[in-house]
DNA sequence: GGTTTCGTGATACGAACGTATCACGATGTT
DNA sequence: AACATCGTGATACGTTCGTATCACGAAACC
């Protein structure tokens, strides 16, 4: 019975078993045995593969990282062949916030690790603070190019536009993931605050003022 | 040696002590045992007070709103005596970042709850829900009093700004409290924003393109 | 073909946690 | 003065958790 087995592929589905069960339940409340038994083997694998439970949440913490850069590049590729600049930004804000089930889990989850990296160095350790800062740099570098191109309102400073930008992606998608705000309605704020800093072709935003329902996508949530 | 007590006083005594343990631990991390160990009292005394564990962590929560509540009011009367709208925008944007030790707890452990909160419908139904509208309503009649006085902008939807902002400053309070900003930093950004949405009177905030040294605040980050 | 290594299950262990129980002295009430 | 109630300590209980141990069958290697 005991084959030979691809130990990445077993490590990879087991974290994907974290994943999953940390975004039913919490990340605080999974415990060995329920990783083990929603990747359907037994807790005995879960050791053997990852020898502590804190390897194990590290190589979760990876794995969703990674999984949300690919999701990033691939709906920044989706924005066209050649893009402008501000498609490409549009794109990026809009795969940070929680629309769908997968990047809702992806938000939770990762919030959840960077409370927990306020206590716990080893976590504090981890690239928590090259992504963030990545992305700032990237969203920098294409403000300076649409200034190069005449495309932002003048006097900007693009690095402070980009925290911004970044920081505003951050606080609306918080709020949906807590059921305080629709997507749609989100994204409206999103787009007027990119409409404020990019040059107007008199393609403005609808202004429609969309109400805001409470969110139906959360369960508990009224 | 056993006297009558006040309960109220002896309640607030051991939630101090339980945020002060979870603002060192983090949340996840306190026992009963270790809040009794704070408050410098026995385990029997806490689970008296508080007869289970969920009742003393919804009270902590109760308590430290409470307390936001209060530093956000002390400082928009801070703001003057009759300020502009804009000043008290601005003074309860500026409360709401963990600048200094006491808020930087508050927003660690609000966080917290926050995330909890997404698991656990008992603290999905705490008042979580209403002291964010209760921000969103007061930011949105402030610009709409802005607005009636010629203050903004043309063409602004309020709410719409009132949300961006809360969300812009929730975003902004995170990279501090994750030591990816400085307050400093942070402070700039948000002044920014707020040029853009109020009309400038010629006192626009100085361009001065501070640096963004790493967070010296936050122990363990580079 | 014998031996070593790998993958896996069953089970045990010690610690920590939230909660419950028992006892008892002090206080307030009548 | 008798009694009921309140505040408090010590300690126990049952669970759950992460981790460790033991055993064993199948493959890989020489």
């Amino acid at each position: 019975m005991p084959k030979r087995v691809d130990h990445a592929e077993r490590r990879a589905r087991i974290a994907e078993a974290l994943v999953r069960v940390a975004a039913r339940r919490g990340l605080h409340a999974v415990g060995m045995r329920d990783v083990a038994a929603e990747a359907g083997v037994s807790l005995r694998l879960v050791q053997y593969y990852f020898e502590t439970k804190e390897k194990l949440l590290l190589f979760g913490l990876e794995r969703l990282a990674q999984g949300f850069g690919e999701r990033v590049a691939a709906r920044v590729r989706a924005a066209g062949d050649s893009p402008g600049p501000r498609a490409v930004v549009e794109a990026l804000l809009m795969a940070a916030l929680p629309t769908d089930e997968e990047s809702r889990t992806f938000h939770q989850l990762y919030t959840s690790y960077a409370v927990l990296s306020l206590n716990d160095p080893a976590l504090a350790a981890q690239p928590f603070i090259r992504n963030p800062d990545a992305a700032e740099d990237a969203v920098t570098e294409l403000l300076r190019q649409a200034q190069a191109a005449d495309l932002l309102r003048p006097g900007l400073d693009a690095r402070r536009e980009a925290v911004g930008l970044l920081a505003l992606s951050a606080g609306l998608g918080t709020s949906i993931l807590v059921g305080q705000r629709t997507p749609q309605y989100a994204t409206e704020v999103l787009h007027s605050h990119l409409d404020r800093i990019f040059r107007t072709h008199g393609n403005g935003t609808p202004a429609s003022g969309t109400p805001d329902p409470v969110n139906p996508m959360v369960p508990g949530m009224p």
